[in-house]
DNA sequence: TCTGGGGTCCTAGGACCC
DNA sequence: TCTGGGGTCCTAGGACCC
């Protein structure tokens, strides 16, 4: 059976929720992101406003100087994921076979659906127009005998328009696309091929496999085998729909300006391993690895990893590593931009976890989960860590199962 | 121009074990 | 004693994607 898989690819994603709820920003220069003058990047911009050179990645001041009357609005994470979930609904009638890849694009198995759907374009068309009217988004589609080939495809297409890549023509296709349309060849790879001449895909079809191989190691066979268009090695190799689970989970925080005072800093770790705990408990994950990230004001990144003797969601227990992490590695002097908070290595636990965990440990989980219910009604800042809220309390918290993990900010001793 | 935030995957060295 | 080899876990960093 001939193969024949769909990339579903949202145009403007972030743009066109936020016209959704906004109409009047219709037709203008819209960035997503955040205001003109912060620190921050363009997550989208529309069509109007790329035409001033702006793009995703891009400093929202190098954007704001671009084209200063554009709308700059902050993004809404929560309504992307809404329209997505609906996006999803609709691409599930056309095939078991789905998978979000991101936010705002899909792969569709749609091998051996022709019986069902009809020929390729007129079911893509299909597609594309119940997509447009059930969500109010427009997408635009590739399709094509892989899923590397699928997705360059889609991209070919927009906005707003589909293509499909005929089998057997998939190299045809590629060659004279710039190695950067890829999927993988980022700026370095790019430049490294550059340095020997290879400017296009057909360049890196024609090389040999082996001096790919001797040049760039596995890297260099996985490069040969997509200039070809086949995905073999590497993500594009997974089957459609097998939905794994999350591998980590986390949060960062650049501050609005450079600081060394270890108060906020310490305040804004327990507030990042607070979300990252919450985050866990709401997937019924638990994390042996809890991880810290630091960037400096001249950019230099450091992480810093400790993993537990036992895997874990609690609040008290992350924030713990984290700030014991910190306080190991900062110097207290040198200016931080960034802290991030990052939990990994997750096994699942729950069910054995209840009869191993000491009966403290399961007091405080559910006096969590009570604050969860606490910050999804009143918000995030209603409750958290005594530190978080300015008391003070370190590191040694957790040893203490039965005080305050956690304390009500309006009345001091309404908390859980 | 002065560089977000959330992820995945890969590499590589050292510890440790058999 | 002058040296193995494989497997796994841990940590750190980096490329890349949206």
């Amino acid at each position: 059976m001939q193969p024949l898989f769909c990339h579903v690819d949202m145009d403007a994603f972030f743009v066109s929720v936020e016209e959704l709820f906004d109409p009047s920003l219709k037709g203008k220069p819209v960035v997503v992101g955040g205001k003109a003058d912060q620190r921050g990047v363009v997550a989208a911009a529309s069509y109007a406003a790329r035409k001033f050179g702006i793009h995703s990645a891009m400093p929202l001041r190098t954007a704001a100087r671009l084209c200063p009357h554009a709308t700059f609005v902050d993004g809404h994470p929560q309504r992307y994921r809404e329209c997505s979930k609906k996006v999803f609904a609709v691409l599930q009638r056309f095939s078991p076979l789905v998978e979000m890849a991101s936010i705002d694009e899909a792969y569709l198995d749609l091998s051996g659906t022709e019986r069902l759907h009809g020929p390729v374009l007129r079911a893509a068309h299909v597609l594309h127009e119940t997509v447009k009217a059930e969500t109010q988004l427009k997408c635009s589609l590739g399709l094509a005998s892989s899923r590397l080939v699928a997705k360059v495809s889609s991209d070919h297409a927009k906005p707003n328009g589909i293509l499909y890549v005929f089998p057997g023509h998939e190299a045809h296709f590629l060659a004279p696309l710039e190695i950067r349309k890829i999927p993988g060849v980022g700026k370095k790879t790019e430049a490294s091929l550059h340095a020997i001449g290879i400017r296009r895909v057909g360049d890196l079809a024609s090389l040999e496999e082996s001096f790919l191989a001797s040049r760039f190691g596995r890297w260099g066979l996985a490069l040969a085998g997509k200039s070809r268009g086949e995905d073999a090695g590497g993500w594009f190799d997974s089957e459609i729909g097998a939905n794994e689970d999350p591998k980590s989970i986390s949060h960062e925080h650049t501050f609005d300006r450079d600081i060394n005072d270890r108060e906020p800093l310490e305040t804004a770790l327990l507030k990042l391993s607070e979300m990252v705990s919450k985050r866990l408990r709401e997937q019924r994950l638990y994390a042996r690895t809890i991880q810290i990230k630091f960037r400096y004001e001249d950019f230099s990144t450091f992480t810093r990893a400790r993993s537990l003797d036992h895997a874990t969601q609690l609040d008290t227990e992350v924030a713990g590593a984290a700030l014991a992490l910190f306080r190991q590695s900062w110097d207290g002097k040198r200016l931080i931009r960034l802290l991030g908070v990052h939990a990994g290595s997750f096994e699942h636990v729950e069910g054995q976890m209840n009869l191993l965990e000491e009966p403290h440990t399961a007091r405080l989980r559910e006096a969590f989960r009570s604050v969860d219910h606490i910050r999804d009604r009143f918000g995030e800042r209603s409750v958290g860590l005594a530190k978080t809220l300015g008391a003070g309390i370190r590191e040694k918290v957790h040893e203490n199962p039965f005080g305050l993990p956690c304390k009500s900010r309006e009345e001091n001793d309404s908390g859980p």
